[in-house]
RNA sequence: UCCGGUAUAGCUCAGUUGGUUAGAGCAGUGGACUGUUAAUCCACGUGUCCCUGGUUCGAGUCCAGGUACCGGAGCCA
């Protein structure tokens, strides 16, 4: 008898089958009794018949617990009552182990306490098609880059120094010196862009923000690509084109996904490109338009950001920031020496900025200046100036952090849901 | 760091103007029920009311300080 996953079952239908799961629901009327059993892969509803299995077993199945694990033995039978169509008439099932006291109910439950049970909140319905999501998020991004020729390069996650000077670093201790736990890998994506021409990294980054709002995590995973030879138009297109991608095999596989999370996949489907473009100056005008009272040269703050995003249905590309509140290694526009060539990507229903990104400075000598400027240690850059003394080309990349994007697609009021193990503030267990 | 909010049963919460023995739903246990979808119905239990101090005849309730957590700002992906 085959072993099989619940998401097979219409394979099977009267056929004889065993799977291997957990209790998710147990409800009984006098001689009949529904299991709700999930294996992983999927729900199913067994139907145990007191007359079919016995009076000993059916005592037994009365005592089974939500997620006991079980193996269920029985019949595939199409049944329109049932979710997903399909049931299995019991024949016997086996108890591996009975689950005493399961901390989560099919009640509702306040967040810190499903975030202080996260390790079991994971089986639940919809936390398991956020972290499917996600995975089909992240495979999407890993296919995007590999069917354009880019190659993966691993970033270090220990660093000397602080790339951009401005956020918050981790501090730790490495054999006796100072290190910090990398914020972004950037840096080295630059010295492997200039050895692959198309680079990209993807892995965790890590940020000691004081920050306590639904869009933060301490810990939280980007996707950095960096090509070489690549002006600033032709980074946002790759910016457009990754996201659209995303967004369609979303849409393609993980349709249930979305519709247990309830999100509307029409508003998914205005994704579709191309994507405004505006110019931080042209911005500044909508929002003194709207009584937002800001000037020229100050960095927009949330409520800014989210006006100008909201202003449209797809996301939204803002370039062209004035040099001082952007990040030393930015390019600045030959054409206006006050603003640099970046760009940020804000999404849509107010999530806020899912990529940040730039072309990069080329020239050896202004990049010396805005180190000493920023107060950095120039000798903690010294490797990152060699890439500008040996065969320096235009070249441009961004970084998209993965958590937004998929709390964005989902539609969720919060990033704690989009990462399985979250690192707040506040919170560092499970 | 700043601003605002919350803290009562295993969980989610109610608790009046300060009043005597602190409540509900769910979960759990036992029972009834052959078509349930968070099943329903009957019975049974549980408290450091966050901590410290104060006001008062009397504090879960009012006041002060503290702690923890939540949301927002700043900062950012």
């Amino acid at each position: 008898m085959k072993i099989i996953k619940i998401k097979e079952i219409n394979k099977f239908e009267n056929k004889l089958v065993r799977i291997n799961g957990w209790v998710y629901n147990s409800r009984r009327s006098g001689k009949i009794g529904f299991l709700t059993v999930r294996d992983g892969f999927g729900l199913i509803q067994c139907v145990v018949v007191k007359d079919d299995i016995g009076d000993e077993s059916f005592e037994s199945f009365k005592r089974l617990t939500q997620e006991s694990s079980i193996t269920v033995i029985g019949k595939v039978v199409k049944n329109d009552r049932a979710i997903g169509k399909y049931g299995i008439l019991v024949d016997s099932y086996e108890l591996h182990h009975l689950s005493q006291d399961y901390p989560i109910t099919p009640k509702e439950h306040g967040t810190e306490y499903l975030m202080a049970n996260r390790h079991l909140w994971l089986r639940s319905k919809r936390q398991h098609a956020i972290l499917r999501v996600r995975h089909e998020i992240v495979k999407s991004i890993r296919d995007f880059f590999d069917m354009n020729d880019f190659t993966l390069v691993d970033t270090p996650i220990f660093t000397p120094n602080a790339a951009e000077g401005t956020s918050t670093l981790f501090r730790t201790e490495y054999f006796g010196k100072e290190a910090f736990l990398a914020q972004t890998g950037q840096l080295y994506g630059e010295a492997s862009a200039m050895a692959f021409g198309r680079h990209y990294n993807f892995g965790p980054c890590f940020r000691a923000e004081k920050s306590k709002t639904r869009r933060h995590l301490t810990e939280f995973w980007m996707v950095e690509p960096e090509i070489a030879y690549c002006d600033i138009e032709e980074d946002m297109m790759w910016a457009e084109n990754l996201l659209i991608y995303i967004v369609q095999q979303v849409i393609k596989n993980k349709s249930n996904e979305l519709n247990i999370l309830e999100r509307d996949i029409d508003v998914l489907k205005k994704v579709a490109g191309p994507f405004p473009r505006v110019s931080y100056t042209d911005c500044i005008e909508i929002l003194n338009k709207a009584d937002f009272n800001i000037k020229w040269g100050e960095d927009f703050g949330s409520p800014e950001e989210t006006y100008i995003a909201n202003q449209y249905d797809s996301p939204v590309i803002v370039h062209r920031f004035p040099s001082k509140i952007k990040a030393f290694y930015m390019k600045r526009d030959p054409e206006n020496e006050k603003v640099v060539l970046g760009m940020d990507i804000l999404a849509p229903e107010g999530y806020g900025e899912i990529v940040g990104g730039s072309e990069r400075e080329t020239n050896i000598d202004i990049l010396i200046d805005r180190i000493d400027e920023e107060k950095l240690n120039k000798s903690d850059y010294d490797w990152f100036l060699d890439l500008r003394r040996y065969g320096s080309v235009p070249h441009s990349g961004f970084g998209m952090g993965l958590e937004r994007v998929v709390a964005w697609i989902c539609g969720l009021s919060h990033i704690r849901e989009t990462i399985p193990f979250a690192r707040t503030m506040s919170r560092l267990n499970p």
